[in-house]
DNA sequence: AGATATTAGCTTATATTTAGACAATATTTA
DNA sequence: TAAATATTGTCTAAATATAAGCTAATATCT
């Protein structure tokens, strides 16, 4: 990325972010991202080149931008109050939601996961790095002093990520009730 | 208006434009346009006031700018063949097609109606305008001597606009094949 | 394999957009 | 009615976008 993103962006800066985001979105609805060129991303967003160029090092940077816009989306949605375990499932509900509103994306993601599986893992470590944060965030309100706070909100975010994957890619028809289920009881080593 | 439509635009140009003309457009269903102020339009538009004033003089400018955008937009979709009696139906057509498909921006144009009707005449004339230079284009085709083309095409098109001001205003339920069958008759002197 | 076309990055001078402040009106509220 | 508030239209220096065009790398075609 050749601009910052947490500093102060102007209406333009903030315009033309979102065009190209929006623009690749949808071009990874339609085609595979390696066929996605940087003239299909400007045409798509009606934006030349060169401006492309003001803010991105390459599409792969605008991916990663794009990933982790998505994930801070997605999750900007929960409450933020105190935690507890029905926010972790509000938090994995999201995220399968997500996924259930974006099936094109899901498609598209899942077939370039037989390469090399990098449009995948790349968003994945987006979603975990965000669910981390706000588990966090949550978690050291009611620090319980038997388990570092860090360590406990990166195993419920391991957690939440792993069982996601687990939905989408080995049981693409599991009812939602039933995984929530599923998550629970690994939470509560009720197994 | 500050700047010239009908010369080369940059894409910035374009973009920007548009952004105003969707914003006044999405404005126009959801209040009347004397409420309707420059802040409103930035904001949904995206656009600082600076930019505005870039391009438009006030708000009515935008609005005459939108009707002539739309006017063109809608008679576009004409196949440009030879004139007939058909395209004058499929002119007709269009047009109300349009504030079918539009019925809360038809709402308010017919609101501020009551006050000095000036949005449906600034509206009307535009369309009328846009209609005749398509009759026109046509009519010279199939030139028939008995009566001067200009004449010709301005007499189609004030009935066209007349009888879609008809439909609108007075007959709102009216069936679009009893539409069209009056229309006819209008166009044969077959009363 | 060799010809042709497309794409990726980058550069630069010019053009456009921008935030924020301003005075002048208009509108709302008390 | 008077005061508070909102809106208009203009202005600036700084930030951004722009067209055009370049080379090298890669893809596509014959």
């Amino acid at each position: 990325m050749k601009i910052d993103v947490t500093k102060h962006l102007t209406m333009g800066a903030k315009r033309t972010l979102k065009a190209f985001r929006v623009a690749m979105f949808e071009l990874l609805r339609e085609k595979d991202f390696d066929k996605i060129t940087v003239n299909d991303i400007c045409q798509k967003g009606e934006y030349p080149r060169a401006t492309f160029y003001n803010y991105f090092d390459d599409k792969l940077d605008l991916l990663k931008y794009l990933w982790s816009y998505i994930a801070k989306d997605i999750l900007s949605q929960l409450p933020d109050d105190k935690q507890n375990d029905a926010n972790l499932i509000k938090i994995f509900n999201l995220l399968v939601q997500f996924f259930h509103e974006n099936t094109a994306l899901l498609a598209n993601i899942k077939q370039s996961n037989g390469a090399d599986s990098h449009l995948w893992h790349n968003l994945a470590g987006y979603l975990k790095h965000e669910a981390n944060r706000i588990v966090y965030q949550n978690c050291s309100i009611d620090s319980k002093p038997s388990i570092p706070a860090k360590l406990l909100s990166r195993f419920y975010s391991d957690l939440i990520i792993g069982m996601l994957e687990w939905c989408l890619f080995e049981e693409p028809n599991i009812q939602l009730k039933i995984a929530d289920e599923y998550l629970l009881k690994l939470l509560h080593n009720d197994l």
